[in-house]
DNA sequence: AGTCGCCTGGTA
DNA sequence: TACCAGGCGACT
């Protein structure tokens, strides 16, 4: 699914189309992606509202609604967030939509059928939102702030960083490009990692994720903004869905393994 | 900490 | 036919 760069792609791709936007109808065509409330509950509390202000947390597309209340939606693998005319024909496996007042609706399409969305009050934080580590793009994640999170931790640094809870937004794309750019194994453990490595790390999420959004998002298979256009950072990908193919560092082959159930590519001879 | 379930479709 | 896939939460 969307990772970081593409939800903030879709976010950037959306917000012209959704600020201001009232909502004047909730369909839900698969009962099970609504969570935290009853799926009459949640079109009760959305139906009505105005969207104010759209926010991403992580992977998650945060709607500020009037009254306090937040609408997230989460993409998890396949999910894709479109605004389109009403008149223009639904497209299938599109299980959620929101009819808006200007004869448009935002609709959100998933093949998979994991994507999930919910309400919650600004003030009161579900569990996943509240327990999210820091914005990786942000100010406030500092090298120091990176050291701090991972010292202690008996922890592979792959897993580490799919972690939400310990760096909010990365996935398995930029996981692998990141260690790739910082050099450093997906296997070792985080407090092995020497001063230079974890300033090589830190420096190396920031860039990939700045990369993946300045390419709108990388579109293995499913992934579209919120225009219905595929990213560009695909092509330009060093280690990931590249096994067999040249490093383009060293021209070795890349490797590929499965590690904590995850297809994780490396550089053999760049990455220690 | 590791595995399973949730789903569907594309590819080997 | 089997395996794999941008995720994540609920289980042992």
């Amino acid at each position: 699914m969307p990772e970081l760069p593409e939800v903030e792609t879709v976010r950037l791709s959306l917000v012209e189309k959704l600020t201001g936007r009232k909502i004047t109808a909730v369909t839900v065509h698969y009962p099970r992606m609504v969570e935290l409330h009853s799926v009459e509950e949640f079109k009760r509390s959305v139906t009505g509202k105005t969207i104010q202000r759209l926010e991403r947390r992580g992977k998650y597309l945060l709607l500020r609604l009037s009254e306090d209340l937040v609408l997230a939606l989460h993409l998890r693998m396949t999910g894709q967030l479109t605004v389109q005319p009403m008149k223009q024909p639904v497209a299938d496996a599109t299980y959620f939509i929101l009819r808006l007042d200007n004869d448009t609706e935002l609709r959100f399409r998933d093949q998979r059928k994991f994507g999930k969305v919910f309400t919650f009050s600004a003030n009161t934080l579900p569990t996943a939102l509240a327990k999210m580590g820091p914005e990786p793009l942000a100010d406030e994640f500092t090298l120091d702030m990176l050291r701090k999170r991972f010292t202690g931790r008996k922890l592979a640094v792959k897993k580490a960083l799919l972690n939400q809870e310990i760096i909010a937004g990365i996935g398995n794309i930029y996981a692998d490009e990141a260690l790739f750019v910082a050099g450093i194994h997906p296997v070792r453990l985080v407090d092995s990692l020497t001063e230079p490595e974890l300033e090589q790390l830190h420096q190396a999420i920031r860039q990939v994720l700045q990369e993946g959004i300045a390419n709108r998002g990388t579109t293995k298979r499913d992934y579209l903004d919120g225009e219905g256009n595929p990213g560009t950072y695909q092509n330009m990908l060093r280690v990931y869905g590249r096994k067999g193919l040249p490093c383009p560092q060293c021209g070795a082959p890349v490797a590929k393994m499965n590690f904590g159930g995850r297809g994780t590519h490396f550089c053999p001879l760049c990455q220690k």
